[in-house]
RNA sequence: GCGAGUGUGACUGAGAGGCCAAAAGUGACCGACUCAAGAUCGGUUCUCGCAGGAGUUCGCAGGUUCGAAUCCUGCCACUCGCACCA
């Protein structure tokens, strides 16, 4: 082998495509993909590394296909996270540098300066540029830029006021996981515990006592009509506290937590639980009940103390059966609300008999009790004299009611505690005020997102459902920080946009970007973007020829034709940037199609920087190549596919690369004259050009390498073992080398530059024109004898492998015209049921009696067990079988190692000669 | 729990009612070439079989069909999402 030095190679192919993927508008039809842009807080591994090569890949192919490629790239740095990082490292969190000084290897003196969040991005910016250029992205670097660019900042400042304008931007009030301590909201991945906690909605039923509320939190408002009581835990201590100027007895912690929501709470005394036992409390739809004391109420639990429903809550129902067990209480009785189908009177009480359970303390409890409370909810019924609501609807009509005539209040809860931040403190919910949401929820906005998602091209379709679905289920998005790096809000400068909300339509951005640094940012006013973007009277501005051709650019440009992300961005920003496109651009300019990628594994687990199990993609280009990281990232899987990389796998594409590079080599000392394996060679090419083109336009980029590789290489090496031997192939390979080099170019395009230049092709390959298969180039009767002889071959040595003695000669009879006739009648019949009649009519072959009936039987069980395809040929041709095996003789005897003859079968005397039947000859070893 | 998806031989994966014992790649084993290793090339890789065949397989259990890896039902396992975050 004669290997050049691809790292060298790589060195020289990116420097020819120095500036030679900036993309400017011309009169060819334009392609435009983009990929979501990355969020540089780390190094990029292989992971990363798919997610923008296979567009790269999709790139090149239709460049090559003649289109105006547009793939550009940018980086979202605004947002939290850097913020976060940049205080750990200057706080000398041990966790934070050795994930950046080992892992990432970020040299000291740069780490250093980590303390400033802006320098990270700046950092990993331009790793990213470096590693992607390395990789041989074909991205246009002009139109490159970041979120918090002062121009694009003026962008989101336009697109926000149309937001607003638009009635997509309304102020609210929202429960969300506030830290006190750190003062701020948490999300999911700043908590140590309590991760999955989610807030629910609890109404306070008012219960009076004295002069106080005791107020009791339920999720069940409904429930109220049987209430038999509260309960109270006799261990804890409450207190008595001014709930905005109205004395609540609850839980010392219930106190605080209210403090977080909407109100002011003056805390006066304690009142030790004991002391409630046996108190008795009133409310309007309930009348007078007793508070009775119960170890299993929880003060961190909403308001510490809880209204009793024995006949529907199985917690309540056991509670009350202890208590009276003891002979206490004996005079209450549940009562009971609601109507269930599948249960009696008192659905709790059935449910904990049902179980077995005998203890309050019983790990079952939970279970039950949602089984309890689903079964009420979905077919439960209010009783007759209650009114005969379901369940369903009795919750918000009481809800409603307690809220308005019984002083109710609603309080938000964690569904499970404790809930705990990264800095080791309690998670409260908060209340927060004026905050701007994105209104997600309006069905009129929804419903235009629906009707352009149904003209999507969505790949692959089975993601359909769950944009849909994701539409659908889309609240209300609260858009505005307090911290972190961004825009501000144009009309309330105190809030900064978030950071998934700034991203959503930046895509327009990226065809004019290179233009729009040359502009003053404040010279950027939403006039102008108007005038870009949507088409409105172009301002005055002493540049305007420059903003017409910037108009122009975008026009040619917009929209884009497929936008490529993680499944994992289907539930929001994929979604998101649809809402944005339908709210901003007229229908012209609304996205085209989304493929949808898989997630990335290493040796089996899933890739997390966090621990550890990454493989940086830059080592791997260096260890591997780049070609051969390309290779395997988008030949191991499909796109949409999750993908494990091996490294052991890794190492056999690299050799499959080489492989290929040295055929190519070869094939330029081959002579040019064309004999019978050539020209199959060339026809069965066609279909491989074919159907790699179909696999690329599918964006299936496995397929497609199946194609244009593999399959390439076993037609190579039938081929070869077609010549005689000792030649080296033919005029064919001269062809298929122009064609090879050019179907693999957008896969690993570094070798392929190479081989072009090496080939004597002309320009790059990566502008070179993709192959087009040639209907002239195509023998069908020659592919067919071929196959013929492959088929053949395969029966004799399956049966030389299982015969014993060594056999002297081989004889091949062919199967004489009458049982072709009959194989075409069987292969042409609809009605397989019918074929024997039909065939029998017929004077000549009726003659032959026994033996045709046989034939029938046969060729209708071969005419199923061959390709469909095969069949269709074999009518469509005139196949000559003996002359095929004639013509291969030397070749037949040379694989089997014995003398050949090519009989009729009808002149051979051997019984097994019977056995001859059209594209399946008889096989005689003697 | 809810929603969307997936389960194929040692592994990665094609196959979407008869072309199926099931493509291709990888790995493993054997052979050729080598002093040897690697690379390369040829062969084998579910079980049985002295004639191109037969048997048992495609998460599990049923069902539809002349016929099921493929269609239907149930179960089991895994992946992703369930938001204030990139």
């Amino acid at each position: 082998m004669n290997l050049p030095d691809f790292g060298q190679l790589e060195k020289e192919c990116l420097h020819a495509w120095d500036h030679a993927f900036e993309s400017n508008p011309t009169g060819k039809e334009k392609f435009y993909l983009t990929v979501a842009y990355p969020y540089p807080s780390g190094a990029m591994h292989v992971g990363h590394g798919r997610t923008y090569i296979v567009p790269d890949v999709v790139a090149r192919f239709w460049r090559m296909r003649g289109r105006e490629v547009l793939y550009p790239m940018a980086f979202h740095v605004t947002g939290a996270p850097v913020i976060g990082i940049s205080k750990r490292i200057a706080r000398g969190d041990e966790k934070a540098i050795r994930l950046y000084r080992d892992l990432y290897k970020v040299p000291p003196e740069t780490l250093k300066q980590f303390v400033d969040p802006l320098t990270i991005v700046r950092h990993f910016s331009d790793e990213y540029q470096r590693v992607m250029s390395a990789c041989g992205l074909s991205i246009d670097w002009r139109r490159r830029f970041t979120t918090v660019d002062p121009q694009y900042s003026k962008f989101i400042e336009w697109q926000w006021k149309h937001l607003h304008e638009g009635g997509h931007v309304k102020k609210g009030a929202h429960p969300v996981r506030f830290c006190p301590q750190c003062d701020n909201p948490v999300g999911d991945h700043d908590l140590l515990e309590g991760d999955k906690a989610e807030i629910q909605k609890f109404v306070l039923v008012m219960f009076r006592w004295k002069d106080a509320f005791i107020p009791t939190a339920t999720l069940r408002p409904e429930t109220i009509y049987g209430v038999t009581n509260l309960w109270v835990n006799p261990n804890v201590v409450y207190v008595r506290a001014r709930v905005d100027g109205v004395p609540w007895i609850v839980s010392r912690e219930a106190a605080e937590k209210l403090s977080f929501q909407d109100h002011t709470v003056i805390i006066e005394e304690e009142i030790p639980g004991s002391s409630l036992v046996d108190e008795t409390v009133s409310h309007r739809l309930c009348g007078n009940v007793p508070i009775l004391p119960a170890g299993f109420v929880d003060p961190g639990m909403a308001t510490g103390l809880v209204m009793s429903v024995p006949a529907h809550a199985p917690f309540d129902y056991i509670a009350l059966r202890d208590l009276q067990s003891k002979g206490l209480y004996t005079h209450i009785r549940p009562v009971s609300l609601i109507t269930v189908p599948g249960y009696g009177e008192f659905p709790a009480k059935d449910a904990v008999e049902r179980a077995g359970i005998s203890s309050q303390d019983d790990p079952r409890m939970d279970e039950i009790t949602q089984e309890v409370y689903s079964a009420e909810f979905a077919s439960g019924r209010l009783m007759p004299e209650l009114g005969g609501q379901t369940v369903r609807e009795a919750r918000e009509s009481v809800s409603a009611l307690l809220i308005e005539k019984d002083s109710s209040e609603y309080m938000y809860e964690f569904d499970i505690r404790p809930v705990v931040c990264r800095c080791g403190n309690q998670v409260f919910v908060k209340i927060l005020h004026d905050q701007w949401f994105l209104e997600y929820s309006d069905p009129a906005w929804k419903a235009r997102v629906s009707r352009h998602l149904e003209d999507m091209s969505l790949v692959p379709p089975e993601v359909r459902a769950e944009f849909e679905r994701t539409v659908d289920w889309l609240k209300d998005w609260a858009c505005t920080r307090r911290v972190g790096l961004g825009t501000r809000l144009p009309w309330d400068p105190d809030w900064l946009i978030e950071p998934l909300s700034d991203s959503t339509i930046y895509m327009a951005y990226y065809t004019i970007a290179h233009h729009l640094v040359e502009f003053p940012p404040e010279e950027l006013t939403p006039e102008v973007f108007d005038y870009l973007f949507l088409g409105k009277e172009c301002p005055d501005h002493p540049r305007k020829e420059k903003l017409v051709q910037m108009r122009r650019e975008f026009c040619y440009w917009y929209p884009y034709d497929y936008r490529f992300s993680a499944k994992d961005l289907i539930s929001n920003h994929l979604t998101f940037q649809l809402f944005h496109h339908v709210a901003i651009f007229p229908r012209t300019c609304l996205p085209r199609g989304m493929v949808v990628f898989g997630m990335g594994l290493l040796n089996g687990a899933k890739m997390s920087s966090s621990k550890g199990n990454v493989f940086l993609l830059e080592d791997a280009i260096r260890e591997f190549g780049a070609d051969t990281v390309r290779m395997f990232l988008v030949g191991s899987a499909e796109p949409w596919q999750d993908f494990d990389w091996r490294n052991e796998l890794v190492s056999s594409t690299r050799k499959q690369i080489e492989r290929f590079y040295n055929t190519i080599m070869e094939t330029r000392d081959a002579p040019r004259t064309m004999s019978v394996a050539d020209t199959w060679l060339v026809s069965r090419l066609q279909q491989h050009i074919q159907k790699t083109t179909e696999a690329l336009e599918r964006f299936q980029t496995r397929q497609a390498l199946q194609e244009a590789f593999f399959a390439i290489e076993s037609d190579l090496k039938w081929y070869r073992r077609r010549l005689v031997s000792g030649t080296p192939g033919g005029g064919a390979l001269h062809e298929l080398a122009s064609v090879w080099i050019r179907l693999m170019a957008p896969v690993i395009p570094f070798t392929c530059e190479k081989l072009w230049k090496e080939t004597g092709g002309e320009g790059l390959v990566s502008y070179a024109q993709w192959p087009v298969p040639e209907q002239t180039k195509i023998s069908g009767d020659l592919e067919l004898a071929e196959e013929l002889l492959m088929r053949t071959i395969e029966d004799i040595e399956s049966i030389q492998k299982v015969l014993q003695a060594t056999p002297s000669s081989l004889s091949i009879c062919i199967a004489p015209a009458w049982k072709r006739e009959i194989f075409s009648m069987v292969a042409r019949a609809g009605d397989r049921n019918a074929v024997m009649r039909d065939i029998m009519k017929d004077e000549q072959i009726r003659k032959m009696g026994k033996a045709a009936a046989e034939t029938i039987k046969q060729c209708t069980n071969l005419v199923h067990r061959l390709p469909p395809a095969i069949v269709e040929q074999y009518l469509a041709e005139k196949l000559d079988e003996k002359a095929v095996f004639l013509s291969a003789r030397d070749f037949l005897e040379k694989g089997t190692g014995v003398p050949v003859t090519i009989v009729d079968a009808e002149e051979s005397l051997h019984p097994r000669a019977k056995l001859a039947l059209p594209l399946k000859p008889a096989i005689i070893f003697e």
